[in-house]
DNA sequence: TAAATAGTGTCTCTCAGACACTATAAT
DNA sequence: ATTATAGTGTCTGAGAGACACTATTTA
């Protein structure tokens, strides 16, 4: 329901709430030769229309001094065309509707962009100043994140106006939403300790360099291949198959599964809102704030 | 503005936003002799008069078989004087007003309960699904909590209605009040090994064993003296005055101040979202649960 | 055979915890 | 001297990471 108001009057009523998300895709890992051809999503009035093509040949991989490559997570992003932030890049979002789950909401936000769901989705963090708005109207956005593998990545829709883009290459964002990429970042990679949430990115049956290039996205960087190996395998997390898998010129590697509820003892997995089902997150580090903000 | 409208029409409308506040304190340290004799938490109907009474007298020290002292962290609660949950105890809570801060909103509900302000205050989880209302108008709870100091904690405010209880001993709540209460503990717990949260609760200056007491009453058991001390003095977080304090029949200690920006190179503290105040959160423990995805 | 990835062995370093022992105050 | 707490020394074991080396496949 829109209620007319002036200006001043709206600011003593509660504000309204958005749920935005930070999705968070493996690239695919075929990183050989070609170079990713990200599909360009069309400016807005013209602006800067080398953007584009810049950012639609970049790799999803970077390459170390090494000459190693290294796989990278993308996000989607939705261009603005309105004001504040016209033109700029922003987090898919949406409205929060009364009796549905901010779950619900968030998906719904997701499926705007990609048409696949995500292999985990956990709420990452409230933004209600109301610096935020940015002229806009107050808002309160509760901000998800989603992981989602590389097979469902393949098919993303390709809307007007949307855009995947490395996490290490984003383009100018609108409100304060790279503070808070940033900050889902760290969060994922904090929580790939202790839970399972790797494990979901692969099929049900993964080599452990496969598992390893998971871990790689979503760090940035290379692992030492004995030594994860020999951690993954440490946990109990992980069984052997008993198969193999031949790909390529060279020894084939063991197949494994994910095996729940093992663990060294280590606490892994606890802590969570329980009942009403909600992810909840621990440990954190930062702090946010900011804004956000589905402002539409 | 309230807006009549029946309850059909209202599931439509966006939900209404509170915000609540999870409060941990330090009891005060004085542990000597007394076992602990809690108040029994009154069932529903009759609001017990006794109630406030024992409950100012409650030792917030638990002890172990080995007879040493645990100190204990308490949480002040509300007792809800309607439906549904009548007559259970809920976190101090408020609405969300159009024009301030989350953090705002989160102290008022705050000073609800304490005259006092806490030393550190941080989002919790935002808490969404219909099935919380129970019967009441759908709700978002954005919930914070706080942490509060002994001395602080020592003259809180006996409003009618409220009492504080010690963790390890919580009556009957409302809602899914239970969960979130265990959900900021962990919280506490994993934050307090990468933050400064726990020198905010002690003075300026303080010994080590203040300090570990202060550890003690947030994990909830006891911690090897000199490993403690090892381990905070390796961090490079604190650094002797050159004090010490005398405080009974035996060896005086040494007192020690807070050194930001030290550690070992540790991560410590760092991702946030940055450019604003909020506190933000990281690390996570738990796993979130299945969560998982869209199922719809 | 060469190339490439899979997998093993081993060494080092750091850190948490157990615990014996020493130090210094008041009574 | 006794008692209680402050503080030191030292040993152990777990785990992360560096890195040399072996194994097995295709081309």
């Amino acid at each position: 329901m829109h209620i007319s108001a002036n200006v001043s009057e709206r600011a003593k009523e509660p504000p309204n709430i958005g749920v935005s998300v930070v999705i968070l895709a493996l690239g695919p890992s075929d990183l050989d030769g070609r170079a990713d051809n990200l599909p360009a999503a069309n400016t807005v009035s013209g602006t800067a229309p080398d953007i584009h093509a810049t950012a639609s040949r970049t790799d999803t991989a970077s390459r170390t001094s090494n000459g190693d490559a290294v796989p990278t997570l993308r996000i989607p992003l939705v261009r603005r065309i309105r004001q504040p932030f016209l033109g700029d890049w922003a987090l898919p979002g949406g409205d929060l509707q009364g009796g549905r789950s901010l779950e619900y909401a968030a998906e719904k936000a997701l499926r705007s962009t990609t048409s696949l769901h995500p292999q985990y989705l956990e709420q990452l963090y409230t933004f209600g100043d109301p610096s935020r708005s940015h002229g806009g109207l107050p808002m309160v956005s509760i901000v998800y994140w989603a992981l989602i593998g590389e097979t469902e990545a393949k098919d993303f829709r390709e809307a007007q106006n949307v855009r995947w883009f490395p996490v290490n290459q984003l383009p100018p964002l609108a409100f304060d939403h790279k503070d808070i990429i940033e900050y889902a970042l760290t969060r994922v990679r904090n929580k790939i300790e202790y839970s399972d949430i790797a494990t979901r990115l692969v099929g049900s049956e993964f080599t452990l360099s496969q598992l390893r290039n998971v871990y790689e996205a979503i760090y940035g960087r290379k692992l030492d291949a004995p030594n994860f190996r020999r951690r993954m395998l440490s946990t109990g997390m992980v069984e052997p198959t008993g198969e193999k898998l031949a790909r390529g010129a060279h020894r084939p590697a063991c197949l494994y599964r994910y095996v729940a509820h093992a663990g060294t003892g280590k606490s892994a997995t606890s802590a969570k809102p329980a009942k009403s089902g909600q992810p909840g997150h621990t440990g954190d580090t930062g702090t946010a704030h900011g804004t956000t903000a589905t402002p539409r």
